[in-house]
RNA sequence: GCCGAGAUAGCUCAGGGGUAGAGCAUCCCGCUCGUAACGGGAAGGUCGUGGGUUCAAUUCCCAUUCUCGGCUCCA
């Protein structure tokens, strides 16, 4: 009997029932096979030793797949642990995954030191083992089997696995003298990985749970060729170079102390100036699509948060109220600006005719982080949101959120992020009760949302579950110039506070009624953003971003007055920069301003003097010739203008 | 918060039971210079903080703070 194939090109092969998926690879072309790791049999990624019982439509997946990536990796897990126990004899397993970058696997090492030091190792053992190229075998094993297997060896968190698991479905999975509980699927051989790094070694509590052991969680990532994987050392590297703390730190736009105290950023300077400038682009923005500005005090009562729900939620987690000298007054630090916008909502009666309200702040805001969790200017405890509040009514939310996509997307057009896509949050449609809000109302501003991202032409993921319980949102990832996610913008309905502050305005039927309310951070955060940034352009800010934009360096200091008044000039202009009469050669001038990435230098000497010239030199790109001052200034008036 | 590693000059880092060292930055002197580091000199440190062991601690031990790598969490 024969099972009817059909390929991704939508044609259809037939071949004998029990086919293997490897032979579907060679009989579509021998080079096919050569690379094939995994194939996928309607949606399910399997072994391409499994035989095919049934019609099915497949794909063969090779290392430009995501599912032959993961297939790899786990593959590649297996050969780790295979290393490990060669080397550790008596080490246990938890379990090791393939991960977006590579793959982990936590072990219980014992009492046995354990440091970065030993991965040369286990590198090598895993080198070793591959070039013999066993084979990936699959083996269904009963309960009872796998339960007496593992434990003969002792391995108590196998054990605890396959408690968890139903008989008739467990396999094993092994290789050369290796044998795992696996699931699967696997490469056919692990001859496949020709190149091991070991990246690091970490904590990691089994089964993610605090109370558990702790294992050790090494972290390691394999390829097909040498090459790729130096080009993914390079890639690395090129992150620690764009470190924003590293950055940070250089280019002096922030800095911590210890005094002050941990994840409570100190804007510099040149930082502020960064900082500044991406606020008035917005503000700007913002007052054009219709936002009325307002500025609200960084801490509130307390009632203020036990009416929003914020404090009943997160009160124990938060940094602590304050107390007056008076009795009885407690405040908190401001942890969200929307109870405050909210009561400015509720100053005075509204219509539906005023609706949308659009209340913006660049709120600063604490919150409490774990300690362990802060992390440059990604994680802090004090940042401050771009917020605004959008109250309208429940007809509006689609053509609100259009509006606020357009402003978003206008947000990473300036700013260079030309890759990002958006994930849709929904409900868990098992799991109503979780949420706030009523039904047929969830279920418009869920249809509104997807009908606006689709509008707007964007990229979009939706996943159930993962909406706030007051609202359904859209969250903006955007794609860096390494090629890593950030999760940025954010857009969310919430039912839950226009409720809680009993909002309302009158609608036309003269009747009082509920608006909706619409968070939105196009930046998210202004330190997570100057952190991304920083990281996605490597230091080397946009014209009307740069701290500073031009350096005036006279060849020597016969040259000082003419600079000055090249310098003065350019301050009349509102430019930014640094004037270096420095008694230095210009040689070294010029380094210095390269290395703190200033866009222009404008370097000047005898021949300049006498032609009220400058000589213009761009920042990684060298000498661009000489141009009369005044033409520079008009040239670099228009370049250095803020997008909008 | 939890596990692990670390903290030495403004920065990057070396050293190690007998009260510290380099390069860069800073300051001074000389040079007056044409597109990525001019030469010489000086100054700069309670070796994160607090305890303990020791004749002696920056070094060993304990605690603590902060930083880093993860885990967990994230309005």
């Amino acid at each position: 009997m024969n099972v009817k194939i059909s390929l991704p090109d939508g044609s259809v092969r037939e071949y004998p029932q029990g086919v293997k998926g490897s032979e579907i690879a060679s009989s579509i072309s021998e080079g096919l096979a050569r690379v094939a790791l995994a194939i996928e049999v309607n949606g399910e990624v399997r072994d391409l030793a499994r035989p095919i019982d049934q019609d099915a439509s497949v794909k063969i997946l090779t290392w430009n797949d995501k599912g032959g990536k993961s297939t790899f990796w786990h593959s590649s897990a297996h050969l780790l642990a295979e290393a490990l126990e060669a080397l550790y004899p008596g080490v246990k397993f938890g379990i090791g995954p393939a991960i977006d970058n590579g793959f982990y696997y936590d072990v219980d090492l014992g009492d046995r030191p354990f440091g970065e030091e030993d991965l040369a190792a286990i590198e090598a053992k895993m080198k070793e083992l591959a070039k013999k190229e066993n084979i990936y075998s699959r083996r269904d094993v009963s309960k009872a089997e796998a339960m007496e297997f593992f434990t003969k060896k002792g391995d108590e968190y196998k054990t605890e696995l396959i408690t968890d698991l139903k008989d008739g479905s467990i396999t094993f999975y092994e290789q050369g003298n290796f044998t795992d509980l696996c699931k699967g699927p696997h490469i056919p051989n692990t001859g496949f990985i020709k190149a091991v790094k070991l990246l690091n070694v970490a904590g990691a509590y089994w089964r993610g749970n605090e109370k558990n052991k702790m294992l050790k969680r090494i972290y390691g990532i394999t390829f097909p060729k040498q090459k790729e994987l130096e080009e993914y050392l390079h890639v690395l590297e090129e992150a620690k170079k764009r470190d924003h703390r590293k950055l940070g730190k250089e280019l002096e736009l922030f800095a911590f102390s210890e005094k002050v105290g941990m994840g409570l950023p100190l804007w510099l300077p040149k930082g502020t100036i960064l900082r500044e400038r991406l606020e008035q682009f917005l503000r700007k923005a913002q007052v054009r699509a219709g936002y009325d500005p307002v500025v609200t005090p960084h801490i509130g009562s307390k009632s203020l948060y036990v009416t929003s729900g914020h404090y009943e939620k997160y009160g124990k987690d938060s940094f602590q109220p304050i107390h007056t000298p008076d009795e009885g007054e407690e405040f908190l630090l401001k942890p969200m600006n929307c109870p405050h916008h909210c009561e400015i909502y509720k100053t005075k009666p509204r219509s539906y005719r005023d609706l949308p309200v659009r209340l913006a702040e660049f709120g600063t805001v604490y919150r409490y982080e774990q300690s362990g969790e802060l992390h440059g200017l990604t994680r802090v405890r004090g940042f401050t949101q771009d917020d605004a509040h959008i109250f309208c009514r429940p007809d509006q939310v689609k053509e609100e959120f259009i509006k606020v996509i357009d402003l978003v997307l206008l947000v990473f057009r300036s700013l260079g992020f030309e890759n990002y896509t958006a994930q849709v949050s929904l409900r868990d449609p098992e799991n109503k009760v979780k949420y706030i809000g009523e039904d047929h109302l969830w279920e418009r501003a869920e249809r509104e949302i997807q009908e606006a991202a689709d509008e707007r032409g964007l990229q979009t993921v939706a996943v159930q579950g993962e909406a706030a319980f007051y609202g359904p949102k859209l969250d903006f990832m955007v794609k860096d110039a390494l090629g890593r996610s950030w999760q940025l913008g954010t857009i969310q309905v919430d039912y839950q506070l226009p409720q809680r502050f009993e909002l309302e305005y009158v609608g036309s039927d003269n009747q009082k009624h509920r608006p909706v309310m619409i968070h939105r951070a196009p930046f998210g955060s202004l330190e997570r953003f100057v952190a991304v940034l920083i990281e996605h352009c490597a230091g080397n800010f946009p014209l009307w971003l740069a701290p500073d934009q031009i350096a005036v360096l006279p060849i020597s200091e016969r040259f000082n007055d003419y600079a000055k008044l090249v310098y003065d000039k350019l301050k009349e202009q509102d430019i930014r920069g640094i004037l270096d009469d420095r008694d230095e050669k210009i040689g070294r001038k010029i380094r210095d301003a390269e290395t703190k990435k200033i866009p222009y230098m404008l370097i000047v000497g005898e021949k300049e003097v006498a032609e009220e010239k400058v000589a213009v030199r761009k920042h990684g790109q060298g000498d661009q010739g000489s141009v009369l001052l005044e033409e520079f200034i008009g040239k670099f008036r228009t370049e250095c203008a803020a997008p909008n």
